[in-house]
DNA sequence: TGGAATTATACTCAATTTGAGTATAAATAA
DNA sequence: TTATTTATACTCAAATTGAGTATAATTCCA
């Protein structure tokens, strides 16, 4: 077992997490608040230095205490990224690996340079209202041509965006963004020097530092499928809430609307919530406050949650 | 943004590579076949090394390549672990971080030593003749007495092994094994110098180098858990086969028995299966032999696989 | 040669789950 | 007081699932 050598080019390893929350239907995600206003955002990150940490997510709670200071719910690790190339990096300087996380919160604020929607980074990702028209207008025209040059990455391209027939899959994020960003039509494209991209992005949506689109895209993905079989939504939700709200919360996350009667039948007899007893008091007949049920039970599947999305909001009235 | 000084202990990539393919209802892992006779087996694994590898991906293959040399199919990366003592590290030396892959292939070889039954790892994760009596037997009281004096890990391990009238989640093999491991009853435990291990392990299976069989388990939950929504399972099926045969990987990847018949009207019209119009040629009346459908649609969701256990196979007759 | 055994495949049927409503209740706003 | 808003209850057909039964096409073997 041959290991690297003394004098070859060390490895750092970089943390850096996605901490996502929701706040009264936006879909947040916490940057960094930096000196330079010009400047695109960032994740909260930084090296995993062993020595000090002894596993990678006390390292990520140091970085986030640090440079955020928001209180983490969930944690889990999305992905390695190592491709050469995808980090900004100058010749000679050590090769940086980087390691996403998703961290969840209930715990938001304003939408602020801290705070950020999700959407303004993958405006495509929000069909609440029914289909972004910039995919038509858009991305579609932008991205057919470039399959035309690229015959082999078409049946990727009908999958990961839905084209004939193939329904759009909410979860495939990650798949989205990464075939925007081969086919040279995101900032990020640019910015690493990839041949076919162009200096202004032809699709739009805010560019973050480095590959921190790339680690939001895997942990809106990963939230997205882990939202149908396992109760994270909760993660994301005040101590007491209605069912209202937690739909709302599911389809902020999802990006669609969905059946009201039917998501209140399929919450009710999972048995994660607990009524309170108490009442919210809004604009029309008073819902119901529940909880969440943290006993015991508390890593059991949530089955359901499957989309099948209602009408869109703008059909509503 | 501070980054590692020079002069820190040096940070080491390994790439691991857990090679799982199916051979007549066994579930194999291929492993190195060393010079040592005595030795724990180990899986194909060699340092990432950023100048020659572009990706972590072309680093895997060439490692896979020149110690075992199978022919991979899908290959997907699994998780990187990075806590301290987890890898048997000599002080002073690098630290190392191991990001582990599943790679599944469709040729496998007789159990030599190259080729291992994966259930001589975790002989508990296999129920195909029913719920393993060594759990009644072993497990369970050994596991019970450890949770007596951990009570703050007793949801978890309700979850991880089904008590208490939870159900057994076939896909949470990681979660099993990190738990015996963490009660100190696996024999890598003792190895890496946790305090409560036994130097003769409590519980029956095989142990692996350094954290093999824990990227192993990895690799059989992840596999086990997509095989509910992806068609991975052909992966592992050759060229042409019968729906039986079919049936009877995904058992043997599984861990459980199927009802035969609707397994049969779920896979038939899921549309992955195209007839050749050729027959097998067996024991009893001929069955028709089918292929994959690669083309296009070849990552739509498998929907269904969901486990709902024929009986078991003792009770078949 | 002719069952018995073996395996494959077709079909049935009740229970449950899902998708999409309609109906009604309890508040506030005007 | 009535319209508006929101919450909750209930209905109903379609689809899916779980668990069979029935039958067909082979080989095995006495």
């Amino acid at each position: 077992m041959q290991h690297s050598k003394p004098g070859e080019p060390q490895i750092l390893i970089d943390l850096s997490t996605a901490i996502i929350g929701t706040d009264g239907g936006t879909f947040q995600c916490r940057l960094v608040e930096d000196d330079t206003e010009t400047k695109t955002g960032r994740l909260p990150f930084g090296p995993f230095v062993p020595d000090q940490h002894r596993t990678m997510e006390i390292g990520l709670r140091q970085w986030v205490g640090e440079q955020v200071g928001v209180e983490l719910g969930h944690v889990e690790q999305l992905y390695t990224f190592a491709d050469r190339g995808r980090q900004h990096t100058t010749p000679g300087a050590p090769h940086v690996v980087s390691v996403g996380y998703l961290a969840l919160t209930n715990q938001t604020g304003d939408q602020t340079r801290a705070w950020r929607n999700i959407y303004n980074f993958f405006p495509w990702e929000d069909w609440r209202d029914g289909e972004p028209s910039m995919l038509a207008d858009i991305i579609y025209p932008a991205l057919d041509s470039w399959v035309a040059r690229h015959a082999e990455r078409r049946a990727s391209a009908r999958l990961a965006f839905g084209r004939d027939g193939m329904p759009w899959g909410e979860e495939y994020v990650l798949e989205r963004y990464e075939l925007l960003y081969e086919a040279g039509l995101v900032a990020e494209a640019f910015a690493d020097g990839r041949e076919n991209a162009l200096p202004t992005p032809v699709v739009p949506g805010e560019a973050l530092q480095l590959d921190h689109r790339r680690i939001l895209a895997t942990a809106v993905g990963r939230l997205r499928a882990k939202l149908k079989y396992r109760p994270v939504i909760f993660d994301l939700m005040p101590q007491t809430f209605t069912l209202t709200q937690l739909q709302h919360t599911a389809e902020t996350v999802l990006g669609v609307t969905l059946h009201k009667q039917n998501f209140r039948r399929l919450v009710e007899k999972s048995g994660f919530l607990e009524a309170t007893g108490k009442m919210s008091k809004a604009r029309g007949r008073p819902a119901e406050l529940f909880k969440f049920r943290h006993q015991e039970r508390s890593e059991r599947p949530l089955a359901g949650l499957r989309v099948s999305s209602g009408r869109t909001r703008s059909s509503e009235a």
